[in-house]
DNA sequence: TCATTAATATACTGTCTGGCATAAAAGTGC
DNA sequence: GCACTTTTATGCCAGACAGTATATTAATGA
């Protein structure tokens, strides 16, 4: 294994934006400032830009790490499983899991929702880059429920037609959860709140081929 | 009509609280300056202080402001029409009409979305406060829907038992149109959105009363 | 006219902001 | 050992920040 040329870097570039991330996702753009970042990441300031950019490359390049990790573990869940019930449960406690990330997950305490919900919102009306990006995410995510949907409708779950919207609306619902989570809504509330969304998302199709 | 004792105030505190509610909902937060506030307002620093305390007090009242602007202009078109789809329509055209408020209204410009699902949400994590009024807002609403659905309940337009969970994924959407119209989403694309999730919010019992 | 009251205007405080210039340090290649 | 390369550490910058002390202005009451 051949070591690059100079002196050998004392952090781990993936950790630090991890932790970065972490933060933005906690306070928001504008009140994270450059000496919480380098609180966070163990970095100065000049090291934190050699690997990263400014402060708004760091905060785009830890939105598309959020986005990779909620893609990573909701994706998975939501194209995994057959039944589309059980897919979409699945896919919003996989949410939650996600919202509720913070060491003190287990209590009522204030939870951090979702990162691009609860942060990028308040950038975007200002910033291109940022709303672009956001845009973006929600609209991928619309595309893996709609084509979650279209399965379902395929195989007959659901009415003809209706896979477009329903898709819409559950990533609908998972914005909810994310802007109630930060809000301080239980955990457990929002379970339950999950589960009613289920019903009616997959509801029309089962009562019309019951009768 | 009795003049109080002193220098007569300059400002009108309601279009001055008005000013500032716009700008926080722009910009958000934490990037909205005293500087920047008191150039919308058109007041100097002491006076800012003296009329609405510090910024910190100045947003709290701004967010309350939004809330009863939301209630004047949602509530009574939610309320005020019998027929549910109908009125689920309007209420969430209402609210499009809310969240596209900017000048710029007719163009795909961005647009501000709800004030408080997209600059409160940032505050929340580490504001008890602000996330306490996010809490109440989305709670009142929560109520709101929930009472005209237990409206459209009682008159079997939808399946008994269903009024809460109908009544939350409605606000759910709701949020959606704000998180989707802050990342540019137009507002054509959204009008689609919310017609089509109003069809599922009204959809079950139709199919059952007719069958 | 003159004290009183309340709002306005000016100017200032110490602190923090994002960003960077410069120097020291820690490796490699030879 | 010595040149070279890259990262780290120190320290600085001009400007912006939230908030306030002080002085001025414009009204009332008598």
């Amino acid at each position: 294994m051949t070591r690059p040329r100079g002196r050998p870097r004392q952090y781990d570039p993936d950790t630090a934006l991890d932790a970065a991330m972490r933060l933005f996702w906690e306070k928001g753009y504008a009140a994270t400032s450059l000496t919480d970042l380098c609180e966070v990441t163990g970095m100065k300031r000049p090291s934190l830009y050699a690997a990263f950019g400014d402060k708004h490359a760091i905060y785009t390049q830890a939105l598309e790490r959020y986005e990779g990790m909620m893609r990573d573990s909701m994706g998975r869940v939501l194209m995994g499983e057959p039944e589309l019930e059980r897919a979409l449960t699945k896919f919003f406690f996989a949410g939650l899991d996600l919202h509720f990330a913070s060491k003190d997950a287990a209590s009522e305490a204030p939870q951090l929702g979702c990162m691009v919900v609860s942060t990028a919102g308040a950038v975007a009306a200002r910033d291109e880059v940022v709303r672009e990006r956001m845009r973006g995410t929600i609209g991928r995510l619309d595309g893996l429920l709609g084509e979650r949907m279209r399965q379902a409708e395929a195989a007959g779950q659901i009415p003809e037609g209706s896979a477009g919207p329903r898709g819409a609306v559950a990533v609908a619902v998972l914005h909810s959860l994310s802007v109630r989570a930060r809000a301080g809504h239980s955990r457990r509330a929002l379970r339950k709140f999950a589960r009613e969304s289920v019903a009616l998302l997959v509801g029309g199709a089962g009562e019309r081929q019951g009768g």
